[in-house]
DNA sequence: GCCGCTAAGTTATCGCCGGTAAGTTAGCGC
DNA sequence: GCGCTAACTTACCGGCGATAACTTAGCGGC
């Protein structure tokens, strides 16, 4: 009749709440372990906790509401791994770049919370909604207020930050996305990587800003091949 | 008893391999219209094809071998796709884009088929045959020439192209892989927003090469702050 | 003291899933 | 028409998400 783990003891009366954080802690703990979310069962959250499978759902609606908890959670973590990667850098690109390698770090270190969280099927009928967890998620809100400083400081062409925000991060995604769908790619020192490509994004931005956006593919081979060395 | 599509006659003696054809394409079928592979179901496959489940044993060791079988035939689709779109275009920078574009075009009109080749967890033990799956897949052999070809005309600095090809690789996965993610963003004109994307790709990592790696980002920051206009 | 009320759980069950063992049917060679 | 085997089917196992209905524990009121 026990599971693995002890029983856990009833709460007592005003705190149904405590069970809350520990299904999310379980469920993170489960996630980091697992292929995606559909390989975390309600059962092995409940066993983990110490409790039977339908107490889940005094916390949470269904599976998907208790996963979108955990992806906001993880959300949360990533953004303070960013700000804490950036304290004390004072210059824009500095900054930008720091965000950039500390987002990719976060999904190398956290590759089943970040799968879960940026690479599975949102629900569709939450349109509105998710669209404002996203782009008023707070990583998503300082990445782009550095964008907005990178633009004041010269770097990128004035205007509004939101494109430019969504290219730059999917410069970052799609380093940290392939990395760990493909984690036997030879990718070199990883992180080295991510770099490369974060600066390549941002240089090819504002390069590009400064070209203008009516050359062809042929025109900037021409302007390439006419570049033999910097400023 | 009788499912809703119509029971299958069997497969005359000799040809029972035309069964799995079958079954490859209902599963397509299924998965385009599914948030992911676990929620297309053997059973609805056996279903659609007018069989019982257990006859898909018969053909496939077990789903896994299934979802496999499906993703190579997508990964041939995009070659397709690719070469289809560069045709009769000769100089590398061109093909490059040409080839960057269909590859995000195809993530956009089989949104789904793309996740699974792309963003599901790979079988961990299969390491040394999946890696040779990607490098020696018809569609990374192509780009990977044409970054070759982009060394040759001097765009790139000449090296081993692996590397560059997995950045540009990079780029063009980020972009598809959020737009399917979280389609309900201000994406604009996907296509377009796709296409300035890789040519800052392209571009990026052309100026790196002629900037030297060993730049700071402050170095970058400053230097992108001086560039007033193009050459 | 104990009673109602409700928060915090449990037991039992449904229908669907991936997968397997064992049985059945149909066509070819002889 | 008989054996052989390819091409299936029936019946079943354990595990899944989810729900209905039941039980237990603690607090306020009298």
């Amino acid at each position: 009749m026990t599971s693995v783990s002890t029983r856990r003891k009833r709460a007592s009366r005003g705190s149904g709440e405590q069970l809350r954080e520990e299904i999310i802690a379980a469920t993170k703990d489960l996630l980091a372990e697992s292929a995606n979310s559909d390989a975390v069962s309600i059962r092995g959250v409940a066993d983990a906790v110490g409790v039977t499978p339908p107490s889940i759902y005094l916390h949470f609606a269904d599976k998907d509401a208790l996963i979108e908890a955990v992806v906001a959670d993880v959300f949360n973590e990533l953004d303070a791994a960013m700000l804490a990667a950036a304290v004390g850098i004072e210059r824009p690109m500095e900054v930008l770049c720091a965000y950039g390698l500390a987002y990719v770090q976060f999904a190398i270190e956290h590759p089943e919370h970040y799968r879960v969280a940026t690479m599975e099927r949102c629900p569709v009928e939450g349109q509105p909604g998710h669209l404002d967890m996203v782009l008023a998620d707070a990583a998503f809100t300082h990445f782009m207020a550095t964008v907005s400083a990178c633009m004041d400081a010269g770097v990128f062409a004035k205007g509004d930050p939101l494109p430019v925000t969504l290219e730059l991060w999917s410069a970052a995604h799609g380093v940290a996305a392939l990395m760990i769908a493909k984690p036997f790619l030879p990718w070199g020192e990883r992180l080295e990587t991510a770099n490369r490509v974060l600066r390549a994004a941002a240089i090819g931005r504002a390069v590009s800003d400064r070209l203008g956006g009516e050359m062809t593919a042929a025109d900037v081979e021409d302007w390439l091949a006419a570049q033999r060395i910097g400023p």
